[in-house]
RNA sequence: UGACCUAUAGUGUAAUGGUAGCACAACAGAUUCUGACUCUGUUUGUCUAGGUUCGAAUCCUGGUAGGUCAACCA
């Protein structure tokens, strides 16, 4: 039974169907296509899909796989050119390659309307003069079936000659509409003679003032799929009642080869929003910078935020693909980019929240050039020269006066190690009026240059520092989650998610880092230790004078243990 | 008072009538010049009630819960 080897081991359960029909041989190639509408921004949620559909291409190259891009355009009053681009460099950027083979829903236009004529012709579509409200007061609900239009029964000849009329904008938008004739008593609402053709007298952004009467997707989608040769049409769970309208579409036109259409759940995360909806509004009520703000989750906003596009691939294979409704906790895609990061990231220190250690043994004016690892797992990346002098600063946390039990940092008479550095202890606490601790005075172990001591002795606690004269001042910006809900279904009936807006989830700070940080360039990656892995934002940063987004912090089993 | 879909550890996802796995998270420990990484171990699951079967997470029926559907949006 293994002998079946051609196919390749499924990943998920739309692998499954395909598989199956290679077997049964209903499909002899495999080619799907990722359809977004030019409508707004890609995220992470479109980015499953990507990675589905090509990735789904790529799994059966045997089968000759391959996945189109196509803008399924058909709303003219929506599309604009702008998002065809940043669409574009956004699945490239993922790392997909749709060849020569972008294609538009509004390449197909003439064929749909040839195929709308054919329609009419076998008595399957009528030309509808219902306004808007009585349409659907026609329509019925879900619950009780709808009545015919007074206008279903008319002529071929009469539907041919108004369709005709409407193409050529003698008719005014709303006054008329072609609805295919199918059953105004389904039990699904799509079935009730759906709208397949309405005008629009706006400007196409590819075709211009060409039409004026313009497909809708239920009706332009199965066709310019067929058309491309698609054999697997994914799409998500809201448009699995529509799949009876899309092979409505298809088998009364008769067309052989038809495609399949299957859902599959769309990606939710946890702490965040995920509609091209409520993301506009976060953008349009300056509670973000932008679309392509780091907390958001559009992939322009992820790649601000330096996350590798490889991360997001890893993340989209690891939350797999079914038909269950779901919440993926953010912490995994947390998680890819840390261990993808952890590997190629050179290592830095930075002082967040600094207090001064002044090292009262140390000669006046002397500068210590200690040399560190880049990065401890990766001794290829080489290794640094960072200044060492009398004044330094630390990080206020890494300072208690009255220790907490198992904290083993820098309290009064204790020793610590200042990584790649020396053994100091705290001899003397400076405070100012109101109490805070402002300078730690210290001795430092001469001996233990390089961050060992001859006599062996053991210290548990090290810390990052930086040369408080050479130390350059750079803005670093904390970032956290958007939204205080895990689950966006928390927000109580009646009450707006932006209630649950996280203000703090931009906190910028003026840190204290080695002076090498100061010559980073947009993008580059870093780790500062102890903290996190961050990131020079694209947009902010001058020459000489890098933004630093947190891209994610380290795991913190210390924080862990204090909130206990 | 409808149709369709879904239900497996905290989360996500496998098991395709035959030993309920994996990843993340959590917890405990080892290691550590990052309280990181790494390593070891542990806890936790088939919505429910019946039925079919030698055997059910899987098939059937009823229930429960959640989702989707009443744009001339996609």
């Amino acid at each position: 039974m293994t002998e079946n080897s051609a196919f390749p081991e499924p990943c998920n359960f739309i692998e499954d169907i395909i598989v199956a029909d290679l077997q049964s041989g209903k499909r002899a190639t495999v080619h799907t296509r990722f359809p977004p509408e030019p409508n707004g921004y890609l995220h992470i949620g479109h980015a499953k899909s990507i990675c589905l559909n090509f990735g789904i291409a790529k799994h059966f190259a045997e089968a000759k796989g391959q996945c189109n891009l196509r803008f399924d355009d058909t709303n003219p009053a929506k599309e604009e050119q702008e998002y065809v681009d940043s669409i574009q460099e956004d699945v490239k950027w993922l790392g997909f390659d749709w060849d020569d083979r972008c294609y538009y829903a509004s390449d197909y236009y003439d064929k749909c309307y040839e195929f709308a004529l054919e329609l009419i012709r076998k008595g399957k579509a009528y030309v509808c003069e219902l306004a808007g409200d009585q349409v659907s007061e026609y329509r019925g609900n879900p619950m009780h079936p709808g009545r015919p239009s007074p206008w279903r029964e008319r002529s071929v000849e009469d539907n041919l000659g108004l369709f005709a009329k409407m193409t050529r904008g003698e008719v005014d938008e709303g006054k008329m509409f072609l609805r295919a004739k199918i059953d105004m008593a389904s039990p699904n609402m799509n079935l009730r003679d759906p709208a397949i053709y309405r005008i629009k007298k706006a400007d196409h952004h590819r075709t211009g003032s060409k039409w004026v009467v313009y497909p809708m997707y239920d009706y332009a989608h199965p066709l310019g799929d067929w058309i491309e040769g698609i054999t697997h049409s994914i799409c998500t769970l809201e448009f699995e009642v529509h799949r009876p309208l899309y092979d409505w579409v298809l088998e009364t036109l008769e067309l052989p080869n038809r495609p399949q259409q299957i859902e599959f759940a769309r990606l939710n995360l946890t702490n965040t929003v995920m509609s091209k909806r409520l993301l506009l509004e976060l953008v349009q009520n300056k509670l973000v910078m932008g679309w392509d703000d780091p907390r958001m989750p559009t992939l322009s906003g992820l790649r601000r935020r330096g996350y590798t596009p490889s991360s997001i691939r890893t993340f989209a294979e690891k939350i797999g693909v079914s038909k269950a409704d779901s919440v993926v906790d953010i912490n995994l895609l947390y998680f890819c980019i840390r261990e993808e990061l952890n590997a190629i990231a050179p290592r830095r220190m930075g002082v967040l929240d600094p207090v001064k250690v002044v090292l009262t043994n140390w000669p006046e004016g002397k500068v210590d050039m200690i040399e560190a690892d880049n990065n401890p797992e990766d001794p290829g990346m080489g290794k640094r020269l960072i200044p060492f002098g009398k004044e330094l600063w630390i990080e206020r946390d890494d300072f208690m006066e009255v220790p907490a039990k198992k904290y083993f940092r820098l309290a009064p008479g204790a020793e610590v190690r200042l990584k790649h550095a020396y053994y100091i202890t705290c001899k003397e606490v400076v405070k100012d009026s109101s109490g805070n601790v402002t300078e730690l005075r210290c001795e430092v172990d001469l001996e233990s240059r390089g961050g060992g001591s001859p006599d062996g002795r053991k210290v548990k606690g090290t810390l990052h520092w930086v040369s408080a004269e050479h130390a350059a001042d750079v803005e670093v910006r904390l970032l956290d989650h958007l939204f205080t809900f895990e689950n966006l279904s928390e927000v109580p009936e009646g009450r707006d998610y932006k209630e649950f807006y996280n203000p703090n989830s931009l906190v910028k700070v003026n840190a204290k880092v080695e002076p090498c940080v100061g010559e980073l360039k947009a993008l580059d990656r870093i780790q500062f230790m102890r903290h996190g892995y961050f990131c020079v934002d694209s947009r902010d940063s001058k020459p000489g004078a890098p933004v630093l987004n947190r891209l994610v912090e380290l795991k913190d089993s210390w924080a862990k243990e204090q909130k206990k």
